[in-house]
DNA sequence: AAGACGAAAGTGGTTGA
DNA sequence: TCAACAACTTTCGTCTT
């Protein structure tokens, strides 16, 4: 056999498609490449296919609608832990009993070593990450949360799916995996508020300290549902990175800011967004935008470049 | 018809007394 | 713990292209 052996795939020395730099660095997080000089992101290979919650809603609307409901059997037995006897089996037809024989063999298999509630919310867990398409390591540190919070009884008295939710977003939180709270709920099917009062909760009970979200961990995506080159993406992530210079961040939602940023470079870059679709895609209103982009491109100077290229 | 603008009123989070 | 505050949202009418 002449051909057993592949070649090995040649590993090519990156270099930065707009600064030509050989300082890559590899974000292990998100599977992109981003160059250290001019923040250029030049692949990203995760990225590319995770789903959109506003820009693919419809999709994501068929998807719902096709499968079958994982999540509503778990929601339909939500906290109610009962056993599944056999009494009166002998008056059931024949197909109702298989049906109960089934449940009942699930029902022990779930009873095992750990608590069964502890399983649903495991269950529950990875039909968000799934949804969200975040890589498994996030499922399994966030089974870890989820089973300190169980030890420590934070879960008590609270809705397990509240808890699964905040823990998976307290779990990207700290690994710098950039989803926003709004995805989070859309996925989980938990109002938003919810999910980030339980966030803060779990955080506080569990000793968790958590940086603010960076704009920058948001942009490679953001990027490519609006389907914008790599150029605005490295505009845009280096006016981030001035605003955070001039101290101009404070107070700001992260989700704004990066809007704000993906919508002053792509008028500069001649690959013009409307606000609206910005505004969609990032999952804030245009005004915010609106608000956002005077400010800064009057801060960095860039304001009338910027009404000189949105009337060409 | 679409995009941008901004006013006005309301919401949730942060901060400081 | 409560009130003040800034950012943000929602809604809506207006203007421009």
């Amino acid at each position: 056999m002449e051909n057993k052996l592949k070649s090995p795939e040649t590993v090519e020395k990156r270099r930065c498609t707009f600064c030509s730099s050989q300082n890559i660095l590899e974000n292990s997080n998100t599977g992109e490449l981003v160059c250290n000089q001019c923040g250029g992101v030049i692949e990203e290979d995760l990225v590319e296919q995770s789903a959109s919650r506003r820009a693919f809603n419809f999709e994501e609307r068929q998807r719902k609608k096709r499968t079958g409901s994982p999540i509503t059997y778990t929601k339909h037995h939500r906290g109610i832990v009962t056993r599944i006897g056999t009494k009166n089996m002998d008056k059931m037809s024949a197909d109702k009993r298989g049906r109960y024989h089934r449940m009942k063999k699930w029902d022990r298999r779930l009873s095992g070593s750990k608590p069964r509630n502890m399983r649903l919310a495991l269950s529950e867990m990875q039909r968000i990450i799934d949804d969200l398409k975040l890589p498994s390591k996030v499922h399994e540190e966030a089974a870890r949360l989820y089973e300190k919070a169980w030890e420590k009884e934070v879960v008590k008295g609270r809705r397990v799916e509240d808890i699964v939710a905040a823990s998976v977003f307290l779990v990207c939180r700290m690994q710098n995996i950039p989803r926003t709270l709004d995805e989070i709920s859309d996925a989980a099917e938990i109002e938003r508020t919810e999910v980030g009062r339980n966030y803060r909760y779990l955080a506080r009970e569990l000793d968790k300290r958590v940086i603010p979200a960076r704009p920058e961990d948001f942009l490679p995506r953001f990027a490519s549902y609006l389907d914008l080159s790599g150029t605005v993406r490295g505009r845009a992530h280096r006016i981030i990175k001035q605003i955070r210079e001039k101290s101009l961040m404070a107070g700001r939602s992260p989700e704004g800011v990066v809007a704000s940023s993906l919508y002053i470079s792509a008028v500069l870059e001649d690959e013009k967004r409307s606000q609206k679709e910005i505004a969609e895609a990032v999952g804030v209103t245009e005004v915010t935008i609106r608000k956002g982009y005077r400010e800064f491109a009057e801060e960095l100077g860039l304001l009338e470049e910027l009404e000189e290229r949105r009337e060409i």
